[in-house]
DNA sequence: TCGGCATTTCGCTTATTGCCGAAATTACGT
DNA sequence: ACGTAATTTCGGCAATAAGCGAAATGCCGA
């Protein structure tokens, strides 16, 4: 609990958490989204520098929100639907 | 959304919340708990200091999540039930 | 009114987080 | 093998958060 409210304590994590839930509209030229965005696309849509998207992915990863998918050079990521449910039941259910 | 979970994203915050759920259990001595628990005995339960203990109750008040009673010179604090059922919600929809 | 108790505010120090650019890593194409 | 591109890791700096003790505030009783 204490990990998931510490990554969503950011206002870019949240809005790259939100952004992720219709890949198409937010994210221009996207192809198959079915792995998620890479994150080439996504530090453009957030504006500041490579390392820090990485580093932020990463925590969402970490606290379980998003899948990483690794191929060839790029990396996608989506939202672990799964996990995300899980994490508002237990929000709703020991909060 | 920002605010609630930065207010969440501390363990003693989240002992807190936690206690305040049942303070009958968690707050030996205590008595009418209709208002809620004393600043007092919270800090003795925390175990640190009184001005970040209050400081701790001030960040979850801002939040939403607790309300605040002061009876003379006692300031009594309860969970809000009605705006963390709020939150909740608002975690399971937004999210 | 004065002294004492509960709580909050203030000023300060330390720890954590956010951010960057540079360097390292990994993969692709020639 | 080499050069380029995508991503991650590293080292450092600035901003925010967490903690403390001392001082201030508010309230009660003598």
């Amino acid at each position: 609990m204490l990990e998931e409210c510490k990554a969503l304590s950011n206002e870019t994590r949240l809005a790259i958490l939100e952004w992720l839930k219709d890949p198409a509209t937010h994210f221009p030229g996207i192809g198959d989204e079915a792995d998620g965005v890479c994150v080439g696309l996504i530090q453009r849509r957030v504006g500041c520098s490579a390392s820090t998207v990485s580093a932020h992915l990463a925590t969402l990863q970490r606290a379980g929100f998003l899948q990483a998918t690794r191929r060839g050079q790029w990396t996608y990521y989506r939202r672990d639907e799964e996990r995300i449910r899980a994490f508002a039941a237990r929000v709703h259910h020991d909060l």
